[in-house]
DNA sequence: TCTGGGGTCCTAGGACCC
DNA sequence: TCTGGGGTCCTAGGACCC
């Protein structure tokens, strides 16, 4: 079977909702159809994470933090995202793709890649397969979604974002040599603003120059990007459409925060990094993996951020070993001003392996562990939690309660 | 009270080992 | 009397993505 000639050109869908967490808030609130929205963090130090079309007419983009955004448009209304209906509503945009495909990779909360090669058997040209499942997430969802179709997800993706929203582009062998002669070359994945502006020092603004441009100048200058970067320009990848459960296990699990506001007190920040390191041990609990390197994150108010690691002698999810970790990687720094982000993240993952305890001490602690996170998995986090984070009336302190721990992006790891 | 949070992959120097 | 080379681990940082 390995040895099977690819007979037939790939056929690749993707798929991109359209604006996506705006649409979601203005399909559960008719008020605020057709009204420019901009939802936003419930931290009081938050960005605009989507906004609406009606917002984007006045230039209002995600990224941008409130302030700028109402600059722009001074009728914005701002909502609070809700990730839970995020997530539900792409589990039930999965759901609907399912029926088009076995292999669907869900590359973020709202956009997905399907491998349709020789679907049209069942149901016809692929332009029309993609009229159906757009109408279907319309008529099921309440949702419009932009889909391209391409002979690689590359292109896939390119053919999305020329035509959105609402659209629906597909690009034939014919069309590409064309459209990459004159696409600048930061308008494909994978080239940032960093690469652009290096290109661009070298004469190379379109991915037509790019793929023409030597290889071996491109492999000095950038290394094995330089490589990729030479295929980019030219619409070539050959990266498989990778379905669910077929995915690379994680390789980190981490969190992060802006602190409300800028904290010098190291009392306060050693309280922030027992929760995150709450949060980053329960996580590697809940999904029964260790890891063996602990790394604290800190930024400063300039936006100056710096990382110090350090590899422990046995993989853990333990709490308490991650703080001691977080703690001594602060010790070995001099904080030249007060902070204003925090993070840490476990690295170097093994799945936990079952293991009987030697002593009783540790026994003892595991089970307090698991009937900590019993009870924080059905109330909520920090209705139990450590002594040292709860303030004088008893409550969870530091953080807000607002607080959500359920990032958008699952970690999965057998 | 300007600028979130979660990731991946790559590079590069030094330590250390054989 | 100028002196190898490969492999792996560790650490810090940069670029990119949604």
């Amino acid at each position: 079977m390995g040895e099977t000639v690819q007979l037939r050109e790939r056929v690749i869908m993707h798929l991109d909702m359209d604006a996506f967490f705006a649409s979601v808030e203005q399909r559960c609130n008719p008020r605020l159809r057709g009204r420019a929205i901009a939802v936003i963090g419930s931290a009081g130090r938050t960005v605009v994470t989507t906004a609406s079309y009606e917002a984007r007419r006045y230039g209002v983009k995600a990224g941008m933090n409130r302030y700028e955004a109402a600059m722009l448009c001074p009728r914005l209304i701002f909502v609070i995202g809700n990730n839970r209906k995020y997530i539900d509503t792409s589990i039930r945009i999965l759901n609907i793709l399912k029926d088009f495909s076995p292999t669907i990779e869900p590359y973020s909360i709202d956009e997905e890649f399907l491998e349709i090669t020789g679907s049209e058997l069942l149901f016809g040209p692929p332009q029309d397969t993609a009229r159906v499942i757009k109408e279907r997430i319309e008529r099921e969802i309440g949702l419009t979604c932009s889909i391209g179709i391409a002979p690689n997800k590359l292109l896939a993706k390119l053919a999305t974002h020329m035509e959105k929203p609402d659209g629906l582009v597909v690009l034939g062998r014919d069309d590409i040599p064309s459209i990459l002669e004159k696409l600048p070359v930061g308008e494909v994945w994978g080239i940032g603003r960093r690469l652009t502006a290096h290109l661009k020092e070298m004469g190379v603004e379109r991915c037509g120059q790019l793929g023409r441009y030597p290889v071996s100048r491109l492999r000095r200058r950038f290394g094995i990007v330089g490589e990729r970067l030479s295929l980019m320009g030219r619409g070539i990848d050959e990266s498989p459409v990778v379905p669910v459960g077929k995915e690379a296990t994680a390789k980190s699990v981490g969190h992060s925060t802006t602190l409300p506001r800028d904290v010098s007190d190291r009392g306060v920040i050693r309280r922030h990094l027992l929760h995150l390191s709450e949060m980053v041990g329960r996580r590697a609990r809940r999904y029964r993996i260790m890891g063996k390197r602990i790394t604290l994150t800190v930024r400063y108010p300039d936006f100056y951020t710096f990382t110090r690691q350090k590899s422990l002698p046995l993989p853990t999810n333990d709490t308490d070993a991650i703080l001691r970790a977080s703690l001594s990687l602060l010790d070995k720094v001099r904080l030249r001003e007060s902070v204003r982000l925090l993070g840490v993240s476990l690295a170097g993952l093994v799945t936990e392996y079952p293991q009987l305890p030697l002593f009783e001490e540790e026994l003892r602690r595991e089970r307090l562990l698991e009937t900590m996170d019993a009870v924080n998995d059905r109330f909520g986090d920090f209705t139990l939690s450590w002594g040292t984070l709860l303030d004088r009336d008893g409550k969870a302190g530091v953080i807000s309660p607002a607080w959500r721990p359920e990032g958008v992006k699952k970690v999965e790891v057998r």
